[in-house]
DNA sequence: CAGCTAGCATTTGTCTGAGAAATCAATCAA
DNA sequence: TTGATTGATTTCTCAGACAAATGCTAGCTG
């Protein structure tokens, strides 16, 4: 039960991995992962701001901006005199970029690997036939250009995961609906905690460059049809590429799933 | 420059139509409705804790934890020294559920209610054929219920669109899939506050029933197919019952889109 | 003059302590 | 039994102070 404050030394050497964040940032963040990693159960009652701020020896008011930011997110709400209770889970913000960040964490469910990829499978091939349609020359630009990054870095460094990101987040951006894009800055989040997550495991066999250049030149070609195709081809190889044995046949499993009220 | 402040004394007589929020959300309702409307464009920073809240009569804690949720919702960011500056349009989370609601609360862009139905045409048919194949019987039945309230109060009162808005949420919730469930929320929000939107105008003519009740037999009978034709045909016909002259071409007129930075 | 450094000023961040308001639960009265 | 009253508990709001971060500027130094 401690949060891991920004040290007020910043230990000399230690390598500041994560940004410095607020206190108020780091107290949300710590309970927004006990939330979503099932620590805190939808229903659990947090305890009172009193107690829960003194033993994390921090103020009340920091505490307190910290439970509001996760009643922002959908995770908890606050009541006089019931306390703060976390949300079930149709509550949460599950697209907001932190809370899917903290959902990817830890050792992701594959119920929840499945629905995200669900979820994409749904949006990207769609998304680029659009991008196809509406991109500008910049966009076929900046795209291009994180390709080229991505295959001077590879996928298992940082450098090269954000080039990916980039890729995609940089053809959502080219579709020009501001609902999609907001999309990205989750699911960029999401895919880019998951490409770690892959790292993990081991190192990408496969090389994943060739399906985005195909991507991109139907894009660049304001070729729709062959933008949605590609697409979905990458997408296919990305889940094939996840390093799980068997992909589960029905969702009941997933814990994102039991606990809603 | 006034916050609409929960009244204590709830002036007697007084419509409360929108439920009683607590001093800090009422604020950051307050601020966000400017920001979304374009009143505080992004870039531009606001007044200091200390003058804000006390131009509003607040104390700088209520107004701190309303603009925590506003930076938990990706409108702000705040800085020391620098103050607290409105993001790029691209940082919101223009799918959380009071963003969306914030955005269509005045008169809505006709490029965003452009890009709102686009983003349901892409999903809401995928979401409709896997509903078909994984639906529970309570699933079905709640959606029945939903659709017989509706024909029975009709969306031009408030009865009418709260049932509309489960018909289309307990479809988003039959997918199993946590992700769109999490959009249900957000895109439920916008929805209704459209459909009161619409109802503004004039009342609906067209009786909207008859392809809700398609939908409904298509998953009801697990017929992926039929249900993702006949929920594209609903959200084409809800587009037709939009009162507006002439959808626009292109989308670059849009104040979401132009001040990303 | 260019560039660097030290201090200054400003803004958010954190802390403390005190009541106020809301609401659940039990108690008491009609 | 039902309704009103009281009490306890928790969040909510307020006030004021100091800490930390950081952009800016003046002055120093090469």
């Amino acid at each position: 039960m401690s949060v891991t404050k920004p040290s007020k030394v910043a230990a000399a050497g230690a390598p500041k991995n994560r940004k410095e964040l607020r206190l108020h940032s780091s107290i949300a963040r710590d309970l927004g992962l006990r939330i979503v990693s099932g620590r805190y159960r939808p229903g659990h009652v947090l305890t009172g701001e009193i107690e829960a701020s003194g033993r994390l020896k921090v103020s009340r008011s920091a505490y307190r901006e910290a439970v509001r930011m996760l009643a922002a997110k959908g995770l908890v709400q606050s009541r006089t005199r019931t306390g703060t209770r976390v949300s079930s889970v149709e509550q949460w913000h599950l697209l907001d970029p932190d809370v899917l960040t903290w959902v990817f964490a830890g050792e992701p469910e594959l119920a929840v690997l499945q629905g995200l990829f669900e979820l994409r499978t749904i949006i990207e091939p769609e998304a680029a036939a659009i991008a196809a349609a509406r991109r500008s020359d910049r966009n076929v630009a900046v795209m291009r250009d994180a390709l080229e990054r991505m295959s001077l870095h590879t996928v298992n460094v940082e450098a090269g995961r954000i080039a990916d990101k980039e890729f995609h987040s940089e053809l959502l951006r080219a579709t020009r609906n501001p609902f999609i894009i907001s999309l990205t800055n989750g699911v960029a989040a999401a895919v880019h905690a998951l490409t770690e997550f892959k790292q993990r495991e081991k190192a990408l066999k496969r090389d994943p460059l060739p399906e985005h250049w195909r991507v991109l030149e139907a894009i660049e070609s304001k070729d729709t049809e062959r933008a949605r195709a590609s697409m979905t081809e990458l997408i296919r190889l990305a889940i094939t590429d996840m390093p799980v044995k068997r992909w589960p046949e029905n969702w009941t499993d997933s814990r994102l799933l039991r606990d809603s009220d």
